[in-house]
DNA sequence: CTCCGACTACTACATCTGTAGTTTAGATAC
DNA sequence: GTATCTAAACTACAGATGTAGTAGTCGGAG
């Protein structure tokens, strides 16, 4: 199997968004996609060191032959959102999802209506699947 | 308002976990619940380190009367957890709960049945709490 | 050519975390 | 009362994390 990827910190999670909305992006653009997500602007070298742990933990990849270089996300951003979320559950919610979303819905962050929602655009996933 | 609650790391959510299991206990009882929990035992001193930082957090409260000191939590479980949950669907989720448990079913660890099992459960109390 | 500015590579460092050892003071068993 | 035991207080410490400074390099402005 893929070795089993290393999970980002909040800090290097945080860049590696800003990363996602950039598609790819050097070390300045990146700086700058932070300033506008998060309020504040790291230092450059802050960046750097972030972008640098990503890629030793394989989820991000560097083009070095591009002058400045050029850092792409290597996953997903929906997979390791995904990986996330299971760390989560697992360790919060000891793997009880429905538990995790009547929390959710106690907090009202989710009303009946976007479960609803939710039920309907997985059954239009199920229909549109095998047509 | 109450100084707002601070969150417990991963060791010392464990630790409180236990004693929620306990409903309360000393260091010793603490200690063999993780055991029982998480397969390993901690030592007595390492429990005592994490029960004196969750004190410190104001997530236990300590009764030094007693005689080895007896652990309490000072809030429920459910509020602790979702806190927690808050928490993570801001700064991963940005806070789009639909799209976290439209994660959760697509990780496979929720159903639809889930979802509508969840819905009955909404509707049920909607309905107990004006009759 | 020479200096400047952009970049990358290395280094630094205070905190926080997880985990536990050492010291001490009161209770107990003889 | 003296050796023993227990539980609490204090101390330790390596590794992770967030944040950034400094040194060295290379291509272009003048």
């Amino acid at each position: 199997m893929p070795p089993k990827r290393i999970e980002p910190t909040k800090a290097e999670f945080n860049t590696l968004r800003a990363l996602w909305r950039l598609k790819q992006g050097t070390v300045a653009e990146v700086k700058a996609a932070c300033a506008g997500l998060y309020g504040s602007e790291p230092a450059y070298t802050t960046v750097m060191t972030l972008l640098g742990r990503l890629e030793a933990k394989q989820l991000v990849k560097v083009d070095k032959a591009r002058q400045p270089f050029l850092y792409k996300p290597k996953h997903k951003e929906a997979s390791v959102l995904r990986a996330r979320l299971q760390e989560f559950l697992d360790s919060v919610f000891e793997g009880d999802a429905s538990e995790l979303v009547l929390q959710l819905v106690q907090a009202e962050a989710l009303s009946t209506a976007d479960l609803r929602r939710i039920e309907g655009k997985i059954a239009a996933r199920a229909a549109g699947e095998r047509p």
